[in-house]
DNA sequence: TACTCAAAGTTATACGAATAACCGATGAAC
DNA sequence: GTTCATCGGTTATTCGTATAACTTTGAGTA
């Protein structure tokens, strides 16, 4: 900046009252354009370090996540994240630890020595955590997940929503036997089984059906379990008309089993799944209807809570996980 | 800094001695306990940008992709490059630019403002491409990709060997017909279509086949093309016994049509896929033998090229894909 | 006793930008 | 003819760290 100050002729206030006062009659025009010409002419850039150093707080933002990177439908919630701050013209300081908690330790203490403006701390899948110490210290956001002590704020898909609308997607088609396969048992307290079940529970009582136990599995995640499942309820005494899986891999699984019973999809059986997987979901023939994980949508808003002014408390906020229609739901057989 | 230095009675130099000098034995044990004492009970933290105004260069490594972060496989392009980073303490400022040369040039620019220690400039697939031409004033390194001009140094699957590696692979097993389904044609110039016929052919060669164009098919990379060209060559006249399917997706639908055909694989024909889709690979039944694209591998090479001392050159450094062995491959049925 | 040397610190400065406070010249108003 | 505002800048200082160069003290040595 000294440099373009003396290849214009003026001072380094100048320079930099030029470069960065919006109000632009502080100077003559004349001035101006010899700075800005000297600024294009010496290929000069601000040293953001400098401005930081002065103003407090850095033009970026922390990305902790666990498995994020290499999770492929969780890329996107990076993706979010990191529109939204550019939106205000922050980057994104971005960090994998893989579950290492001393990498995260270290990782951490580096952005705050970078001075962020704050840190997004995520989770590959929807759970409790445990947020690091040094955490209380900044503003933060944990998402796709919640603070298990409460003090962090949080931003996760509403599980018990996303349940209930798939539900009633295929309740609103006219089937009355609607089948469950959920991706782990309620003990493991994993807020996606736990609320697709409890939102499959609101959604039929609702509708005035009672929660038939053997038509709910429980699995752990997989396709075989789908495979399995799906078999097993197809082949009972009451078989299903539809099918609500938990998970898109949950929903393959059922296509084969449903392929192997010599059945069609979903003029024998409807199915819906969950996670919109992009890698599957639209593959699967016929496409498989489903819900959507809202990745950059959540990305986003964890952004947004911390560019906020307002002083953070520990609030979950549940994102909607919007329905993708495609062709694997249909009204059942005996119904017209 | 300053606060320490007061908090235990010394200078700020001293602070800055004690806490960063290797050689420990220029201060009295009892000054270097006051100041460390000083540091935690104070919590402070070195402020990273004073360093680098200092130093000139920040422990930042800037990441540019076009859409690395949404496409799945290649998240883990990101994973590699960080750790590579975080081995010499750098963290990585990210950017996905979604093919927006605008933001691209913007976050570029900020990238520079940063002072960050390198670029690297990341595509999605592996294709030639313009860098943007504020990247030529820093230490950049183009991931799997080329720059067309030559200029960048880059880092890129190597693509004639895998498929070279995995049309051997189906020779070596014994099969003498052996059919592929590109993912491109060879007048779209993408290195991976081009690459890999060429390995193809190279290694039917060298085996003493000649390349049958009755059993290459160009299609455009979906399932539903590996569906059909997989059904054309096992009806046709004379059926391949192996097919090496250059992308895992083309390889599912060749799954889709063996099956529709009542042939099992690897029994009635071989299948050798390419990408490892994380996805897919592993969850196809029987399990589909395929390569791997190095993500990991190449992220963290970039990343060295860049921590290195070494004067760049434009030179292009192509890495191995290995085999990922699973189910999908054996001899063929006329072999005993 | 005078001199050297090592130990243990301190002082001063630079990095690059932002900005509060100041300053000189010109023209208008009273 | 003095005052006073305005224009168009400049000077000086601050942010936090690293380090070259210097100082002080005390012990050892010739």
């Amino acid at each position: 900046m000294h440099d373009v100050a003396a290849a214009a002729g003026v001072s380094q206030a100048t320079v930099s009252l030029v470069l960065n006062s919006a109000s632009g009659s502080r100077f003559s025009e004349d001035t101006r354009k010899r700075v800005r010409d000297a600024v294009t002419q010496l290929g000069y850039r601000t040293n953001a370090h400098a401005k930081t150093l002065r103003e407090g707080v850095a033009g970026m933002i922390g990305f902790i996540g666990d498995s994020v990177a290499t999770t492929p439908f969780a890329g996107a919630i990076i993706e979010g994240a990191q529109q939204r701050a550019w939106e205000d013209g922050l980057l994104l300081l971005t960090v994998n630890t893989g579950g290492d908690k001393e990498l995260e330790a270290a990782s951490l203490d580096a952005m705050l020595s970078y001075r962020v403006a704050g840190v997004v701390y995520a989770a590959m899948y929807h759970r409790e955590l445990d947020v690091p110490d040094a955490l209380t210290g900044v503003r933060a956001v944990v998402l796709n997940s919640q603070d298990r002590a409460g003090r962090v704020p949080s931003v996760a898909p509403d599980e018990v929503k996303g349940g209930y609308s798939a539900t009633r997607r295929l309740l609103k088609a006219g089937h009355s036997r609607v089948g469950l396969i959920n991706i782990e048992s309620l003990e493991s307290g994993l807020p996606a089984a736990v609320g697709r079940y409890d939102g499959y529970c609101t959604a039929l009582q609702e509708a005035g059906l009672e929660v038939d136990p053997d038509l709910v599995r429980f699995g752990t995640g997989g396709e075989e379990d789908g495979y399995k499942y799906a078999m097993e309820l197809l082949t009972g005494p009451k078989p299903p008309t539809a099918i609500f899986c938990a998970n898109d891999r949950g929903a393959w699984g059922a296509y084969q089993a449903v392929s192997d019973l010599h059945l069609s999809i979903p003029q024998d059986v409807s199915i819906v799944g969950f996670d919109n997987q992009a890698t599957l979901a639209p593959f699967l023939r016929p496409g498989l209807t489903t819900f959507e994980l809202p990745f950059v949508a959540m990305g986003r808003r964890a952004v947004e809570l911390i560019l906020q002014e307002a002083e953070p408390d520990g609030r979950v906020e549940l994102m909607d996980c919007p329905l993708v229609e495609r062709k694997s739901v249909t009204h059942p057989k005996e119904m017209p």
